[in-house]
DNA sequence: ACAAATACCTGTAAGC
DNA sequence: TGCTTACAGGTATTTG
């Protein structure tokens, strides 16, 4: 599941090849793909140039050359891939990009979650990285990739919901899904299940911490793949961070912290992965 | 006001 | 073996 840093992973790869191009055809096929605004106003892009791919949380950020954005998230099971003219379409392409001299540059979903929009700029304060503020962004919290202590300070305060709702609500923190939190709790040696606000100054500065040692570590891993390999880079290729998981995916294996078993721990109507030794 | 549940999907795996 | 069911999960929306 693309999170934080499988969409990192994407975004540089996606900049470092298109970015200076210019869009000759946009063409989207995916009944679901674009459903904020009529399908037919992405057309509009032909002719622009790419000038750089930015990211708020999970959200992929195409700049335009007249300062539009293309907004591109990957939800479940998304993919952006690179492809030539006429190499053979995978299943459940929904759209293709088409640059001068560099090819295509293709969105397959599956599960159809995904969804391209234009965004509405200038309204409503950006997120720091010098991004533009966008309408429909924002209600995300700051990009985990840069969140400071402070910041996550102010947002688990007082809060009764378990440590892990709030790391993943994106209006709290950007970018964390299931996977990433799990790490983080476990980097930081915090129980997902503790009550956001009962955390000490010091553990959430240790929290902060964790959070970027473990998504640097990610994005340096080029992402987590699973078993049903959902994620792939922008050639089709696996992370390889998934080797690193901690306690993600793990239950009844030995911690590697201590050895214990992993325990899987029921929140809601999902679950966490959890060392019940070296988490408190 | 916030919190929890639900809808949206398909592929995979587990269960019968 | 072949069918059915459960599960995976990010976000918007609905319900509590």
């Amino acid at each position: 599941m693309p999170e934080l840093p499988e969409v990192e992973t994407v975004r540089r790869d996606v900049s470092l090849r298109y970015a200076g191009h210019t869009l000759v055809d946009i063409a989207v096929t995916g009944r679901r793909t674009v459903r904020r605004h009529p399908p037919t106003e992405l057309a509009r892009l032909t002719g622009q140039r790419l000038v750089g791919v930015g990211r708020h949380g999970k959200y992929l950020l195409f700049e335009w050359e007249d300062g539009r954005v293309l907004v591109v998230h990957l939800r479940m099971s998304g993919q952006l891939l690179a492809a030539a003219a006429g190499d053979p379409r995978a299943l459940h392409t929904h759209g293709v990009l088409v640059f001068d001299g560099v090819g295509e540059l293709r969105f397959v979903d599956p599960r159809t979650f995904g969804e391209l929009f234009l965004a509405t700029p200038g309204s409503g304060t950006g997120p720091d990285a010098g991004l533009p503020a966008l309408a429909e962004l924002g209600h995300l919290g700051p990009d985990a990739l840069v969140v400071d202590a402070a910041h996550l300070q102010a947002a688990l305060a007082r809060r009764r919901a378990p440590l892990k709702v709030v790391l993943v609500d994106q209006r709290a923190l950007a970018g964390l899904g299931n996977i990433y939190a799990d790490e983080v709790c476990f980097e930081a040696g915090l129980r997902p299940d503790r009550a956001a606000g009962s955390l000490t100054p010091e553990e959430v500065g240790r929290l902060a911490g964790s959070v970027r040692t473990v998504l640097e570590a990610a994005i340096a891993g080029r992402g987590s793949s699973l078993r049903d390999l959902q994620y792939r880079d922008l050639y089709g290729k696996p992370g390889r961070y998934q080797l690193d998981h901690k306690v993600y995916g793990r239950p009844g294996l030995a911690c590697p912290g201590c050895g214990q078993p992993v325990q899987r721990v029921r929140m809601g109507a999902r679950s966490a992965f959890v060392c019940a030794r070296c988490q408190r």
